[in-house]
DNA sequence: ATGTTATCCAACAACATGTTGACTTTTTCA
DNA sequence: TGAAAAAGTCAACATGTTGTTGGATAACAT
């Protein structure tokens, strides 16, 4: 354990944070296509060739950062195994959506007309993944195809959820989302009104 | 009334039919940003230029496509308003199911990985008017946020449960979809499985 | 048959791209 | 502290796409 944990190149982690930074307040102004690497650079100020030292293209940034984001679900999945196991979604929610906070400028313009599909794909296969693995370990095989629309339901919808709570600006509690969220799913969204 | 619901020159129905087909290939293929002009009319097999008579760009195209769609959507609710009045949101689903199902191989990859985050905002706009307008007149103005939630959260959903089943070849009928989606609104998405 | 319109073709300048090599600055670590 | 390694700067390059143009040709409507 030389260097593993070692934190990276201070040099590094400024030039990550000026392009993340650019490319936030970019996307905010206008669709990722329109986005120039030239004009990144120039919003960053730094050289053009810095950029490509870390990413292929804009797109490419974009899914980096996006990689980040999952990494930090896939750790909230972790923590909370026994809760999968026992169907208790609210505290996973809760966690969630602490997550969605901390990255709540990114996950607008991902969420935005402007935004990523892919994202919201990467998503559904997150969740499909670690929920229906644990639904299989407990109940055997699935037998009919209901849970595929259940799941793409489900996860979209609170896509949706998330969309609209950090178009404003995050201004419920994560607990009290976590709560929306969790009765929609349970009892359907025409619940809350 | 001389000419005015004359249909237009054979020769830009077959151009346009020509381009909407080779986007719609390449789209299955590739990301939007990675199509070009170029590639697009080499595959349908006509000048560059003429591209440029009907569209700025390929976004461009995408966004009239859609707004073909978004008219069908538009005649549907103007057929269904006593439905919408009376909050009966089955018989308005199967007409929205069929008119997806005519544009299966759009909505596939509008909604894909590489689809476009604008398309499921506008269907989210589309529909937040339509049913809102409709709440509105008749439970008089609304007092608190949970429609916002409620709205996102159900047309997210049903984007998620469309993007399943075009994946899916439409095997379901347009009854059964329209049946299920009115389920997982009204009971929760739980109650499917 | 005639005028109108769509498409083709070639050519153009403008621009973003991705890569390169040499140079400077910063960081690391022994 | 000093030398090696790594990161960033700068200028330059060939390449490909873009959007637009003017004139020729073909297809269309009446």
């Amino acid at each position: 354990m030389e260097k593993e944990n070692k934190k990276e190149d201070r040099r590094v982690r400024r030039t990550r944070k000026l392009l993340t930074q650019a490319l936030t307040e970019l996307m905010q102004q206008k669709q990722i296509k329109d986005i120039t690497v030239t004009e990144l650079t120039e919003k960053a100020d730094m050289n053009r060739g810095t950029f490509y030292l870390y990413y292929r293209d804009v797109f490419d940034m974009i899914d980096k950062i996006e990689d980040e984001m999952f990494n930090g679900l896939d750790r909230i999945f972790a923590q909370h195994s026994e809760d999968v196991a026992s169907n208790q979604t609210e505290p996973i929610l809760i966690d969630l959506f602490s997550l969605i906070e901390e990255n709540q400028e990114m996950c607008r313009v991902l969420l935005s007309p402007h935004g990523d599909m892919n994202f919201l794909h990467r998503l559904n296969e997150v969740m499909h993944d670690k929920f229906l693995n644990t639904w299989v370990e407990l109940r055997g095989p699935l037998k009919d195809n209901a849970f595929d629309y259940y799941y793409s339901f489900a996860v979209f919808g609170c896509a949706g959820l998330i969309h609209a709570w950090v178009n404003r600006s995050c201004k419920e509690s994560t607990e009290e989302m976590a709560k929306l969220a969790d009765r929609m799913l349970r009892r359907g969204s025409l619940s809350v009104i």
